[in-house]
Parts: C-alpha cells; sequence; structure tokens
RNA sequence: GCUGGAGUGGCGGAACUGGCAGACGCACCAGACUCAAAAUCUGGCGCUCCAAAAGAGCGUGGGGGUUCGACUCCCCCCUCCAGCACCA
C-alpha cells in the first residue's frame, strides 16, 4: 500500500467542482410531461450583503431534499431570486452615499457567489429580481387589476411620524416608541390617505382554506387563525335617549344584554362630538377625551390602567327598555367590531375592573348551569362562562347557546339589530412614503381626480436620479420628470402618485413568476403554472408564519379569481426550520454572536459547513451552534475521504457486488446488512420526517463499521458499499462526494445517479437479540433466530441460567411474547 | 389571559406504531503509535452503593393513573420558548 497521505483538501476539491457546476444545464427545469414533476422552494433572500447562517441552514435542506429527488427521478424546479426592494438599501444611501440599486446589486453579486461556493443546486436560469422593471411592472398591473375588482382602495390611515425628520417612519424604523435616529423623539401619529388591499373579502376563505393545508406546521396555522381572529356575534343598536342618532355595538354574549350597565366607545368614535356638542360643559368633557387619546400608550394590553369619561348621555337598552349611561374609554378600540360595546360587568372582566373603578352597577344575569347561584355584591371577578339566564325577561331560564340564538333572531325581527361575524384581520395598508419599492401606477388629476397609469404605459419605472436623506417628505416627490405627467384620461397636467408599495407586495407571488420569469404577456404564465403548481415542499423559517405567508395565500386566490391560475392555495406542504442560536441568542450583529458562513467554508469547507446545519438539531428545531460540534462533523469527512482514497486504488476493476450467499463471509454480510439499513432509514427519512440529523448519524455508524472491518471485507462487497454510501451522502455533501465518486473511477455527475434501492433481504439480521424481562425489567438476553413460536422463546427463556435461577420460589402468573422482539415473564412477588 | 410547542447524561441530541432509555456527535478518561506533542487508531464513559468486579437500586420536569410493560397513552400540576393580547 502507498504510503502517500491523501489528505482532505476541501478548498482544492471544492473550487474544482465549482469550476465545472457553473451555469449548470441540468439543473434547468423544463416542463416534462412524461416525468412527475416537484417544485421545491425555499424563501428567496433580501440582499442584505451576506448570507447568515440561517439562510445555510435554509438552503441545505432544500437543496438536500431537490438532490434526492432528482436522484428519484422526479423532474425538480428548484429555483432562487432576490426580494430586491426595502428599507435597509435606503438607509444605506443615507449612511454610506451609495444609490439603493447599486448597493442592491452589489450585494446581489456577492451573495449569488456565496451560493456557488454552497454548491446549492439551483436553476439560475430562473433568477428574478424584485427590483427590476420586467418583474416589477407586474406588480403594477396586478394592483391596477386589484383597483378594477375593487380589491385596492384609497382611505385615511395612521403612520408613524418623526417630528425631526419630518418624516414618515416606518414599524422598524421606531425603537421603543422613538425615532431610530432620534433615539428621545418620541413619534408621533399622523393620518394619510392611503392605498389598501382588501384582504378582508378574503377573510373567510383564508380560514376555510386552511383544511386543505394538512401538512402545514400545526403552529402556522394556529397563528394564521389568531391572526384572522374570526368572531360570531351580533349588532345591535342602542338608540340615545332624546336624541335620533343610536349607537351599534357588536358583541359576542348577546345572551348577557340584560346585564348591560353602560355603553362604552372608543374615544375616536365619529358620534362623541355630536353627542356632546350642545351639552352644558360638553367642551370640558371632550378635553378630557383628547387628554385621554394623548395619554394612551402605543400599544395597549391587559395591564393598561382603564379611563374612561362619562358622556352625561344616555342610551336605550333594546330588550330591556333600561336607561344606561355612555361612557367614552381608553380600552374600547375603534378599529375593532363596531368601536362600542355594551357593558356588563357580571360577566365581562374588562367591564367588572371598569365597573369596580367608575362605580358602575353590576347586573347577574347568567347563573352557572351547576352549583351554587351567584351573588352579584360577592363577585370578585366576572362570571365569563355560558350558564342559564336570569333576570332576563321573556329568555330568563335559557341556556347561554339557546338565548344567544333565540336573543339574535329577536333583534332582527324588531329591526334594532342583526348578526354579524367580526374579523381582527385589517385590510393590508401598501402604501410606503419610500423611494426603493414599486411606484404605485396611479395619477392624481385636478379635473378626473384618481386615474389608473393604462396598462400599455406600465411599467411605470422607478427614477434613479434621487436624492435620499431620509428628512422630509418621500424622494419621489422630488423628482420633477417623475412627479409631472399627463393625465391618461383628459391629457391635462397630472401629478403621479409617489408612495410606493410595501415589498410584502412582491413577495407574495414571486413564486409563480419562477415558472417563467420571462414571460411578457401577463405576470404569469399560465400553462407553466399548470406544470409546476402546487410548490410540492415550502421551506423557510418561522418569522414568516404570519405576514408572508398570508399574504401569499391572500394574492393566490386573487390570482386564481383573475383567472391567472386554478388553485386558491399556492404551496401543498410548508416546512418551518428552527433559529440558529448562539450563547442563548440568536445570531445577530448587534449581539455579536454570527458565525461567517464565508469563514466556515474557507475554514472546513461548504461540505462541513453544510452538513453541520443538518446534524446538530432536527430542521424544525432551534439549533445551538458549537464551533466544537463542527469539528466533529470536519473528522467524519476527513475520515471518510481517508478510508476511499486508501481503498479507492485497490479497487481498480473490481465490479460491485452485493451478493450475499452462502459463501460470502460473515464480514462481507454484515457490512451489506448495515449499508441496507442505512439506505432504508435514510429513504425513509426523506420521505417522512426530514431528521437528517439521524441519517448523519446513521452514515457515522456505516463509516465506523467500515473501520472496524479495514482488510476483512472482500473488495467487490467494499466497492458495492462504498459507492451506496457515496450516493446516500451526496444530497447533503456534493463535492465530497463527487470527488469520492471520481476517485473511485467514474466521470458522471452523481445527480444523473439513481437512488440507491433498498434490499429487505439483506437488511435482514441473521440472529436476533431477544431481550427477557421479569416483571417488565430486563434480567438477560436471548439469541435467537428469527420466526421463532412464542412456545419457544419462553422455553428457552426459562432455559437460561440466569433467568432460571431469578424464577426459583416464584410462581409464573403468565408470559408474554411479542413474537421477534421480547419476552415477559410475570412473577408473583412474593416467593411461595 | 388565549393559542401552539418543548422539558431525556456534563453538552447537542437518539429511541418513528407502548416493548433493551441514552444511537451518533462533542467534552472527558485510558491504551496504541511517537524522543515528545499534535493528528490518527482502539477502548471506556447516566447516577448511587461497593476498593474493584460481580451485583443491586435509582433514573426521561413533578404527582397520580391505565398496562405484563410507559420518554411514549390518560388526568392534575410546575417550568421554559414562541405567537397573539383590554379583540367585546
Amino acid at each position: 500500500m502507498t504510503t502517500a497521505t491523501t489528505s482532505y483538501d476541501h478548498k482544492a476539491i471544492e473550487e474544482k467542482w465549482q469550476r465545472q457546476w457553473q451555469n449548470r444545464p441540468d439543473w434547468r427545469a423544463v416542463p416534462r410531461a412524461d416525468q412527475a414533476k416537484y417544485y421545491v422552494l425555499e424563501m428567496l433572500p433580501y440582499p442584505s450583503g451576506r448570507l447568515h447562517m440561517g439562510h445555510i441552514r435554509n438552503y441545505s435542506i432544500g437543496d438536500a431534499l431537490a438532490r434526492y429527488k432528482r436522484m428519484r427521478g422526479m423532474n425538480v424546479l428548484h429555483p432562487m431570486g432576490w426580494d430586491s426592494y426595502g428599507l435597509p438599501a435606503e438607509n444605506a444611501a443615507i449612511k454610506n452615499a451609495v444609490h439603493p440599486r447599486r448597493w442592491t446589486h452589489d450585494n446581489i453579486a456577492y451573495m449569488k457567489g456565496q451560493f456557488e461556493r454552497f454548491g446549492f443546486s439551483y436553476d439560475w436560469s430562473k433568477e428574478l429580481s424584485t427590483c427590476e422593471p420586467e418583474y416589477y411592472r407586474w406588480n403594477q398591473w396586478l394592483f391596477l387589476k386589484m383597483l378594477e375588482k375593487g380589491l385596492a382602495y384609497r382611505k385615511n390611515s395612521r403612520v408613524n411620524w418623526c417630528p425631526k425628520c419630518q418624516t414618515v417612519l416606518a414599524n422598524e424604523q421606531v425603537v421603543d416608541g422613538c425615532c431610530w435616529r432620534h433615539e428621545t423623539t418620541p413619534v408621533e401619529q399622523k393620518e394619510l390617505e392611503q392605498w389598501f388591499f382588501r384582504i378582508t373579502s378574503y377573510a373567510d376563505a383564508l380560514l376555510e382554506d386552511m383544511n386543505q393545508l394538512e401538512s402545514w406546521p400545526e403552529r402556522v396555522l394556529a397563528m394564521q387563525r389568531n391572526w384572522i381572529g374570526k368572531s360570531v356575534g351580533a349588532r345591535i343598536d342602542f338608540q340615545v335617549s332624546g336624541a335620533d342618532d343610536s349607537i351599534t355595538i357588536f358583541t359576542t354574549r348577546v345572551d348577557t344584554i340584560y346585564g348591560a350597565t353602560a355603553v362604552v366607545v372608543a374615544p375616536e368614535h365619529p358620534l362623541v362630538g355630536k353627542l356632546v356638542a350642545d351639552m352644558p360643559g360638553g367642551q370640558s368633557i371632550l378635553s378630557r377625551i383628547r387628554d385621554l387619546i394623548a395619554r394612551r400608550p402605543v400599544a395597549l394590553s391587559g395591564e393598561t390602567e382603564k379611563e374612561g369619561v362619562f358622556l352625561g348621555r344616555f342610551a336605550i337598552n333594546p330588550y330591556s327598555g333600561d336607561q344606561v349611561p355612555i361612557w367614552v374609554a381608553n380600552f374600547v378600540l375603534m378599529e375593532y367590531g363596531t368601536g362600542a360595546i355594551m357593558s356588563v360587568p357580571a360577566h365581562d372582566q374588562r367591564d367588572f375592573e371598569f365597573s369596580q373603578k367608575y362605580r358602575i352597577p353590576v347586573r347577574l344575569v347568567v347563573q352557572p348551569a351547576r352549583g351554587a347561584a351567584l351573588d352579584p355584591r360577592r363577585m370578585e371577578a366576572a362570571f365569563v362562562e355560558y350558564g342559564v339566564l336570569a333576570n332576563s325577561g321573556p329568555f330568563s331560564g335559557l341556556p347561554s347557546e339557546e338565548a344567544i340564538r333565540k336573543m339574535t333572531e329577536h333583534a332582527a325581527e324588531k329591526g334594532f339589530g342583526k348578526p354579524e361575524t367580526t374579523y381582527r384581520l385589517k385590510d393590508w395598508g401598501i402604501s410606503r412614503q419610500r423611494y426603493w419599492g414599486t411606484p404605485i401606477p396611479v395619477v392624481y388629476c385636478k379635473k378626473c381626480g384618481i386615474v389608473p397609469v393604462p396598462y400599455e404605459q406600465l411599467p411605470v419605472l422607478l427614477p434613479d436620479n434621487v436624492q435620499i436623506t431620509g428628512l422630509g417628505h418621500s424622494p419621489l416627490r422630488d423628482v420633477p420628470e417623475f412627479l409631472n405627467t399627463t393625465c391618461p384620461r383628459c391629457k391635462g397636467p397630472a401629478e403621479r402618485e409617489t408612495d410606493t408599495m410595501d415589498t410584502f407586495v412582491d413577495s407574495s407571488w414571486y413564486f409563480y413568476r419562477y415558472t417563467n420569469p420571462d414571460f411578457t404577456q401577463a405576470p404569469v404564465d399560465a400553462a407553466a403554472v399548470k406544470y409546476w403548481f402546487p410548490i410540492d415542499q415550502y421551506i423557510g423559517g418561522i418569522e414568516h408564519a404570519i405576514l408572508h405567508l398570508i399574504y401569499s395565500r391572500f394574492f393566490a386566490k386573487v390570482l386564481r379569481d383573475l383567472g391567472l391560475t386554478q388553485s386558491g392555495e399556492p404551496a401543498a406542504r410548508l416546512f418551518t426550520q428552527g433559529m440558529v442560536i448562539k450563547e442563548g441568542a440568536k445570531m445577530s450583529k448587534s449581539k455579536g454572536n454570527l458565525v461567517d458562513p464565508d469563514d466556515m467554508v474557507a475554514r472546513y469547507g461548504a461540505d462541513t459547513t453544510r452538513m453541520y446545519t443538518l446534524f446538530a438539531a432536527p430542521p424544525e428545531k432551534d439549533l445551538e451552534w458549537s464551533d466544537a460540534g463542527v469539528e466533529g462533523i470536519y473528522r467524519f469527512v476527513t475520515r471518510l475521504f481517508r478510508f476511499v482514497s486508501r481503498y479507492a486504488p485497490e479497487l481498480k476493476g473490481v465490479a460491485p457486488s452485493a451478493a450475499a450467499g452462502e459463501q460470502t463471509s460473515a464480514e462481507d454480510r454484515k457490512l451489506l446488512r448495515k449499508l441496507h439499513q442505512t439506505i432504508r432509514r435514510i429513504t425513509s427519512d426523506f420521505e417522512g420526517r426530514w431528521h437528517f440529523n439521524t441519517d448523519i448519524a446513521a452514515l457515522m455508524e456505516l463509516v465506523n463499521l467500515l473501520y472496524n472491518l479495514e482488510g476483512q471485507v472482500s473488495p467487490p462487497v467494499l466497492r458495492e458499499t462504498l459507492e451506496t454510501l457515496v450516493k446516500l451522502l451526496s444530497p447533503f455533501a456534493p463535492y465530497l462526494t463527487q470527488e469520492l465518486w471520481n476517485e473511485l473511477g467514474h466521470t458522471e455527475d452523481l445527480l444523473h445517479l439513481s437512488w440507491p434501492p433498498f434490499d429487505p433481504v439483506l437488511a435482514k439480521e441473521d440472529e436476533l437479540e431477544i431481550p427477557v424481562q421479569i416483571n417488565g425489567r430486563l434480567r438477560s438476553k436471548l439469541l435467537a433466530r428469527e420466526g421463532l413460536t412464542q412456545e419457544e422463546l419462553v422455553e428457552m427463556a426459562l432455559g437460561e441460567p440466569r433467568i432460571a435461577q431469578m424464577l426459583r420460589g416464584h410462581e409464573v402468573l403468565k408470559t408474554i411474547v411479542v413474537p421477534n422482539k421480547l419476552v415477559n415473564i410475570v412473577i408473583a412477588q412474593h416467593t411461595r
């Protein structure tokens, strides 16, 4: 044997194959009628400058799957692109005086190099970047369609405003209620006219269609359900005493309405001013309400002290005819329901607390269905459960469920109320007072009002010559060539909309565009979408569980209703991987616990880095980074490399063989058995739960066995084992395995080979080790061939000297035998 | 508070359908090789009792239950993580 040390030079190996893999035509996905398709998609990154470990983990999972499915003979679409509009580019422009486009392009170029260094098998011919006109023109196209359908509309809405910058702030620019650049300046709220998408008209569909998403993680579905927040109830009108107006409240507990001892409205409620206007002392009430609004914290929570102001007016309970006071309180939200509630202290905890503070009476109208009756004078908290109605006129005695039904019907008959369903989900505000985004394709004309830009004038190009200061109004207002235009309708002078779209619009439908990113007739190529959709597997971070994934599902429904696609759900399966943690915290620049993928590639290579992200934890769980753990994977890689390099020369000209018969040695059989057990394990994992950590562990066991049996295995079996091992490892470590495949004398690409088939005969153990228990405690083990009867196994167990000795003097009550698995002897605890 | 998830050696984790708890890796200990060290190879490694071995007992957050048998199923409780949160 040669003494030359064959050391694993990851740098040389990876760079060599990288050169060969550039622009690989066989990673290109073309629809083929005769082949099953598989669309595996990882969430596209924002080109922030560098990939981080969370990205690497995400893409290592997706690439392993893509490679496996190709080896299984599927036609795989595995694309990648750039979510390239967004705020960081503008921040960089302010800080470093570099144009956002330039900054973005540079980052994309660098990160694409990182992708290539990691050897991810993307079809780069499908690459798209959302900041290019070829992409964002279709955002504009879709916006116009939605405008036609009434799904896009304009209304007043609040924005964050920094009085020092004199500009609108994005939510992520608000830090602890202050401007990110003026940390002591509180952010103000300002009303602006903005564009909205009517996602609420799909609220029920978004909820209903979750039934189709059986393969989505439960927690994602739960978060979305929560976010949509459907409540079924009723709206009831309370007539204002001595006025024509009525206040409409929303409640899910109309059965408690006889217990309403006040009506409470939000401080912004439109009736407030009117009700107070002609009252004596009205001005002082209004100023107290203004004060209430001003003192209200940015985010309300259960701990916020409840504060209210009595309006001095009364409303009439339409069921009981009682007069109840009208209050304004800080805990009633204008955005939810009708902005007004009935206050039932006895049966709502918030109302109870409010009543204690302002001495509003507690009137008990629901008693527990069983157990002692409640006494309102002794209650320390509201009774919020369903029960039986009391003190409720004709409805007394009814159980809550029935009362809700009957009382809602009653309201509808009498015309003072009706059933209503409300949602927490609000319409999606898409206007951003920013430069680096898709221009909203609308023109404002003094004569014609809001005029959509005609389709044939798309795209409305985002101009490049812009000063970005972060101060003052939207940058596009300062670009006269952009701002000033002619009205498409009357040809008179007009101004363009200078707001741009939320970048979540860009990422809500990009996965359709991947199927044919050069299509010029429409946003999506219906034929290509028909072939490739749905996405068979979508993979990304849990942080996108709500916004991105709800918006995407909304767009899928809109696109379907526009006749562009077939299905209202984009992804059949979703997988959310865990975060990458170091020293107990998510990796971040500010925490200083970043591990740079480039450093890892330089030190250990892409294969080791990829494999470590798969090995350190099951993919859905958080991964605690450990430098020592990376060393462990590197050791495994070099160990395998050394073994193959050592034996490859000897195996030249040897044909692989998996024949295991009478003449095969015990060692050959042992190795083949382990090999096929490993095939079974990894294959079923790829088809099921993706616990790649245990797959890599299984491959380590196989390599350990190779070393154990070194020199004792016949060359054909050794070749068979090494070749199969290389294939099994190839989805996780493409460079290493391609190199080893080469060393074993092959030239073809591993991706063109098929996945190794599993042989149950070879995997079967010659002899089974069967535990023998006494009263469920392990006492001995039997070596037995497979297929022995229960009686034979019991006889063998009783014959074991150790067992026989322990049974002496005890009565055997019964024996339990699981064939090929276990024997349990149940004995009486006491001696006879 | 509501919703979802998790709790296993010194650490990351394994045990897929109720059937040998701790695979694999890290750390640690020992041996081989070496002048020596590193690297590499081999072996050991849950805890307690015992000088050690043999052996016994304990052990999957806590308490109870079902079962011949429970990390796994049921009931109660504790802790941690995540999302939402005066949502009427």
